[in-house]
DNA sequence: ATATGTCGTTTGTTATAACAAACAACAAAA
DNA sequence: TTTTGTTGTTTGTTATAACAAACGACATAT
């Protein structure tokens, strides 16, 4: 009976959102791979996540193939799926395609880019700015992220921005290992700063120089994470 | 009773196989992509797929799930799965992602291309050749998928090949549509011969230019097949 | 004749149960 | 002590039923 109550109750929430259960599933897991809640290598468990988010287990295992197909998660023996333990090679692979991709819709970007388009990028800039002074490191990892999918939606290319979502969500699980020590050494700022001034230039070779300089820079410094077995680690577990 | 014992062998049949249901309903639903077998724009019902299969539908749900995930099938209202109908800018994206792509792809093959992988190759374009000759046209377009992915696997860079497959498959249902009138015109061929050529000199750059060529001159002649809507459909609808 | 409302059908969604494979723990034998 | 066999648990897979939204057909009303 009160089972029944809780069901009724359940549905009229889920009614309400008009979006299925498990988009909502595939939203909150892509969410934390992005924030780097999953520890790298741990495999996610149907009747575990399914607890978590209050459903059945049909939803979480929508969610979990759909990610599985995208590449996002990798699938283990017993075709369970697990958060990718990055090494590497496959670092290095990302980090190349990533380069030709976001370089070419950085290029794409400086053709159409309107005036408007750069201040509301450059007060992105002045944002993360400011947290890093705050060492709101959280934070400006979510607006690093609107920083660059900014520049490449202004290309106007669907599918690109599509591909590139999908390299960084592979590099999910790790992408948060930047902060802090990385970040607050303001590595990456001026080449975020030079590739906004060279859009407003309409220099699109210069911004494309840039974001690819930028890639590669935060990539080397998460190789030079690698343990001696190529596996990519947190500097502090903490 | 009947239906218990062809429960009993379907299952045993599946197990014989050591593959999962919806793994093989995802395998048999890109390949009927790639063949050109589904028509663009019509939507694919969960139970009669199930029924195609011999299934219930949740394998099949399960694999329509993961095309769509992977940007090969839409989702139309009612969160059916659609196969797409490509519009000419979606076609002009993707050929431009694909010429970034497999461009770097070929590049990379260059430096690492052995002889014999490249005789390997040179036999699969003597395959095509022939295939023309006799317009064994079906067969043709197999090869010539193998021809291409074949030197994109000597790259040896994994998720440049998954990224490139897919992308081949958004564009499976219409893949087709350079059968017959394109193909036996051998536009293509001299584009094919002369990257291998490349390749076979070490001149990643000549072979990037050779490949790009080749999909910018395809990718041409499909668009030229699109109606006033941007529509791209099969010449002779047969 | 066109508009509208009702009802049956189609179809994707979700929960659930039965199932089999993998794994771990523990006990028994060498 | 080490190995092996058994058993119970965990966990992904599949079939199935109940469900709700969308769609279409048909009848009724204006």
């Amino acid at each position: 009976m009160m089972d029944t109550n809780a069901t009724v109750a359940d549905r009229n929430l889920s009614r309400l959102s008009r979006e299925p259960l498990w988009d909502r599933a595939h939203a909150q897991l892509r969410e934390a791979l992005l924030a780097g809640r999953f520890e790298p290598g741990s495999a996610l468990v149907l009747r575990h996540l399914a607890e978590t988010f209050g459903t059945s287990i049909t939803p979480v295992r929508d969610a979990l193939a759909r990610l599985v197909a995208q590449g996002v998660l990798e699938q283990g023996p017993r075709n369970s799926a697990l958060v990718p333990d990055l090494r590497k090679s496959a670092l290095v692979d990302i980090t190349m395609v990533r380069c030709e991709l976001e370089g070419r819709a950085t290029r794409e970007a400086a053709q159409k880019a309107t005036p408007a388009d750069i201040d509301a990028l450059d007060a992105l800039l002045a944002d993360m700015r400011g947290m890093i002074a705050r060492r709101a490191l959280d934070a400006y990892l979510d607006v690093h992220r609107r920083f660059h999918f900014g520049i490449y939606a202004l290309a106007g290319i669907p599918i690109l921005d599509e591909m590139i979502e999908n390299l960084w969500l592979r590099c999910g699980p790790i992408l948060s290992f930047v902060v802090p020590e990385y970040v607050v050494l303001l590595k990456g700022t001026d080449h975020h700063q030079a590739a906004l001034d060279a859009l407003r230039r309409r220099d699109g070779a210069a911004a494309e120089a840039e974001i690819v300089a930028d890639i590669e820079e935060a990539g080397r410094y998460l190789l030079s994470l690698a343990d001696p077995s190529g596996r990519i680690r947190r500097r502090v577990p903490a």
